[in-house]
DNA sequence: GTCACGACGTAC
DNA sequence: GACGTACGTCGTGACA
């Protein structure tokens, strides 16, 4: 039962498997899959399945010994009695579509020529223990396949546990103690003091995960325990378990396996044979598993190829599926659904291996006529996806139109499987995105639920699902005039994004290692240093035990903030309050930054890298709310550059053998455009002029002289400047420079005071929201801005930040991608060897042959500046490097 | 064990 | 309530 729960979860979040007659399938087919796998793979020589069966068991009866609970209160400050419900009260009835599958799968198993065995008033775990016990005593080694951690106190020498789920992990008695603490024969002892809430059994309350290992690995047994509670250290264990001794002996019966229950052990009965077959076709038949039910008819002859079908398909029965065609486009491709084809070259690989990847593509639309599509799997274990011919063709065809969801995956799998690809490719992700792009996921299933199409079950929903979906995003897109974008941003930035992650970046794994074990000792000092400051032992890790220490019992000041979670803060900020008067507060500072950069860079880009040390970000063209890419699986848009030892892990990106790294970032984008937004005197002629625009602002809003400036005035004056762009609030810059609010205000006021336009720029983009709903970019990129007229200040004070943020951040990340596709074309027209790879906002890096360095330093500055012109210049600053610290 | 979420910190 | 946009890690608590 425990397989057939996890199967039914399993693909519960996959999707819905019905038949036709909509009897639920999942789980059978899952189980089903997983018997055939252990069968092939293990070639049990016996096997025997075990159920539950319903009604009363022994364990019911001692629970009810049980009635009462009594469990420490912090409020009484004393012990309280607690009803006991009884064994596995608080188990839910079986959900109605997985109680409905169940017969099937002793169908199956029957079908099999498994026996199912059962004993009254005993639960399947016992009578596992039992014929387990009794194979062992006659010599047979033995494997309990189940995921279920109760059955490790079953492990002996002989005696094993198999979880074909977890990469087929066989726990034997060493790993059982590597696992838990504890050997398999003290496994019971620790369920009974920690309990287990699933079977509702009580154990000893306040004693859990922890805390049982430890005892009973401290008094060797729950008996030694318990005979020596009174010696337990620590006070909530000790009362716990003199409070508690019935319950824990009681708990103890309620976890212990039986394995001298009354079933015999019938070694015959179990030989694994031939199955049933006939039986188990017209089983797989009633439940449409096609693909199932082709290992029992052979292969046609010769063609060796599967036909495509029209009429609605199982979904293991076609390769290839064919639709109705939208007008124009000849083929669909779905990136996001997954095909299943049996292999029909080898009849002698089994079923389970013939079929193909399930999560790879692909589903085909044509207008043409049906497709002859042969779909087979090459030898070895990776398994490829070869198309045939017909197929091969259109997707190579640049006449060929294709549309897909999320284009740059389906190119990646393609290109994986050395399948060639050209024409134009349509995307109804960033279709969708463009349309909403504040909606959190735009998964195919996601964007056609909003649109009304069909639930996507199979292959050929998803495919009709997009041919459905891409006119009617296209119809939008025009309507809301989002089509040039699309057009001219979006989807050509496409191939120039698939090329920089399949080029990726190479890194340099022993510079990261040597920093591993430098910050390591250096966290290692800090802490001990902390932790003997603190007088106590603690997650440093921890924001909340960190706060307790603090502020609790060292009994810091805490004039600052709790969060949320009403737990004292130790942000950076407040931290750095303390730091001058307690030493403790830059220890933890230093501490954090160390362990920061360890665990975020140091340890998991070495975990990232391909064969040649190189990472393959994922940039997502379809996640942020203005128009800007975000990078995943790694991020490599936020590596670390602020501090020294942030810079040590950015030394550790490098050029390939005989390039360069070339960095390329824009100058002040954000500034430049609200110059050009704002037509402001002062800003615009600062530009044109090359002022310094944070002098300018310092000697404006403070009223003293440029060259009389300090460095201390000119940050507060950037950090004007920045706090313009964020949509300014008195608080937040107040915040960020630790100044009263009031001062924030003055400086804020004076801004406006010198910069005009600016004052009126903002007004008319909230004026614009308050029309349209909506802002836009330069370039037409929207961004819907609800709540403007909320009468809630907290949410009308976002809506109005955000709505002047947009067209600046928005423009910047048009304007950059415009430049990535100009520069993308200008150098493959030159033939050149340089290679994007990566973007960061506002910046570009480069991958550059050492001789074409002076070449491409001019191509990408050029392309970057003359992007777009406005009313002040662009520009940006290349500098060349052989790591991304170090560059010049 | 898995999931969601808060706290925190990294980037632009 | 809290200056814009992201993503990853860790701890924690809820759920099985």
């Amino acid at each position: 039962m425990s397989f057939i729960f996890r199967a039914y979860h399993a693909m519960q979040r996959a999707r819905p498997m019905t038949t036709r007659g909509g009897q639920p399938t999942a789980a059978i087919f899952v189980f089903v899959n997983m018997l055939e796998r252990l069968r092939k793979e293990f070639a049990p020589v016996h096997l025997a399945a075990v159920f539950d069966l319903s009604g009363e068991v022994f364990r019911d009866a001692t629970a009810r010994q049980i009635t009462t609970l009594k469990k420490w209160s912090a409020a009484a400050q004393g012990f309280i009695e607690v009803d006991y419900a009884g064994y596995k009260a608080n188990r839910e009835a079986m959900p109605e579509d997985l109680s409905r599958q169940i017969p099937f799968i002793r169908r199956a198993i029957e079908a099999m020529r498994i026996p199912v065995l059962a004993a009254e008033g005993y639960e399947a775990d016992d009578v596992i223990g039992t014929l387990a016990a009794k194979a062992a005593a006659e010599g047979h080694p033995v494997f309990i396949v189940s995921p279920d951690k109760d059955m490790m106190q079953l492990v002996t020498d002989r005696v094993r546990i198999l979880n074909p789920q977890k990469e087929n992990l066989v726990l034997d008695p060493a790993k059982v103690e590597e696992v838990l603490g504890v050997p398999p024969e003290r496994v019971v002892d620790v369920m009974a003091l920690r309990g287990d809430a699933v079977d509702n059994v009580p154990g000893a309350p306040g004693i859990g995960d922890k805390g049982s290992v430890e005892l009973i690995r401290e008094f060797g047994s729950l008996d030694g325990l318990l005979e020596r509670a009174d010696e337990v250290k620590r006070k909530g264990y000790r009362e716990s378990l003199l409070e508690n001794r019935e319950t824990v002996l009681l708990s103890r019966e309620l976890v212990t396996i039986h394995t001298s229950v009354p079933v015999a052990l019938d070694l015959e009965a179990m030989r694994v044979g031939e199955p049933d077959a006939d039986a188990l076709r017209a089983l797989y038949t009633e439940l449409e598993f096609t693909s199932m039910l082709r290992a029992f008819t052979p292969a046609e002859a010769e063609g060796r190829t599967v036909m495509a079908t029209v009429e609605e398909p199982g979904e293991d029965e076609v390769a290839a599926f064919i639709v109705q065609a939208g007008p124009g486009f000849a083929l669909v491709l779905d990136a996001d659904s997954a095909v299943r084809a049996t292999d029909a070259e080898t009849d002698d690989a089994p079923p389970a291996q013939s079929m193909l990847n399930l999560a790879e593509p692909a589903s085909v639309q044509t207008e043409t006529k049906p497709l002859r599509v042969g779909v087979a799997a090459t030898e070895g274990p990776a398994l490829t996806l070869a198309l045939a011919e017909p197929l091969l063709a259109l997707l190579a065809d640049a006449g060929t139109p294709k549309i897909a969801h999320d284009a740059k995956s389906l190119l990646h799998r393609l290109a994986d499987r050395s399948v060639a690809f050209a024409g134009p490719l349509e995307d109804t992700m960033l279709l969708s995105w463009l349309l909403n792009p504040t909606h959190a996921t735009q998964t195919l299933a996601d964007v056609a639920a909003r649109n009304g199409a069909p639930p996507i079950t199979t292959p050929a929903t998803a495919a009709r699902a997009i041919a459905m979906l891409h006119p009617a995003l296209i119809a939008e897109a025009e309507k809301l005039d989002l089509i040039r974008v699309y057009r001219e941003i979006d989807r050509p930035l496409t191939p120039v994004l698939f090329a920089m992650e399949r080029a990726g970046i190479r890194v340099d794994l022993a510079a990261l290692a040597g920093l591993s074990t430098r910050f390591a000792a250096e966290m290692q000092t800090a802490a001990e240093r902390i932790f003997s400051l603190a007088g106590a032992r603690f997650n440093l890790n921890s924001p909340k035990q960190l706060g307790e220490v603090l502020f609790v019992q060292m009994g810091l000041p805490h004039s600052s903030s709790r969060g949320k979670s009403k737990s004292l803060s130790t942000a950076q900020d407040v931290l750095e309050g303390l730091a001058e008067e307690h030493e403790i507060a830059r220890l933890i500072l230093d501490h954090r930054h160390l362990s920061k950069l360890k665990s975020t860079y140091i340890d998991t880009l070495p975990t990232l890298v391909d064969s040649d040390a190189r990472v393959h970000t994922t940039f997502q063209a379809a996640a942020t709310a203005t128009g800007r890419l975000s990078s995943i699986n790694p991020n490599l848009q936020n590596i670390p550059v602020r501090t020294e030892l942030g810079r040590e892990i950015r030394a550790a990106f490098i050029a390939s053998p005989g390039n360069v790294l070339l960095s390329a970032d824009y100058s002040q984008i954000e500034l430049r455009l609200l110059a050009h937004y704002s037509e402001d005197p002062l800003l615009m002629e600062a530009y044109r002029t090359g002022q310094d625009i944070h002098s300018l602002t310092a000697s404006e809003v403070f009223g003293i002289p440029i060259d009389q400036l300090d460095k201390t005035t000119r940050n507060r004056a950037k950090a004007v400047n920045f706090g313009i762009v964020y949509g300014i609030s008195p608080f937040g810059l107040a915040a960020q420079l630790g100044i009263p609010q009031t001062e924030a205000r003055q400086y804020i006021e004076r801004y406006f005071e010198r910069y005009r336009g600016v004052r009126s720029f903002i007004d008319r983009t909230l004026d614009e929201v308050r029309r349209e709903g909506s802002v836009r970019t330069l370039f037409g990129r929207l961004r819907p801005i609800p709540d403007l007229d909320s009468r809630n200040p907290a949410q009308r004070g976002f809506a109005e930040r955000t709505a002047i943020n947009t067209p600046l951040q928005g423009t910047a990340a048009d304007l950059i991608k415009l430049a990535m596709i100009a520069l993308d074309r200008a150098l493959a027209s030159r033939g050149l060897g340089a290679r994007l790879v990566l973007q960061v906002h506002d910046e570009l890096l480069l991958d550059v042959p050492e001789s074409e360095t002076t070449e491409v330093a001019a191509l990408v500055k050029e392309s970057m500046e003359s992007v777009a012109t406005l009313r002040v210049p662009l520009e940006a600053d290349v500098a060349i490097g052989a790591n991304w610290r170090d560059m010049e």
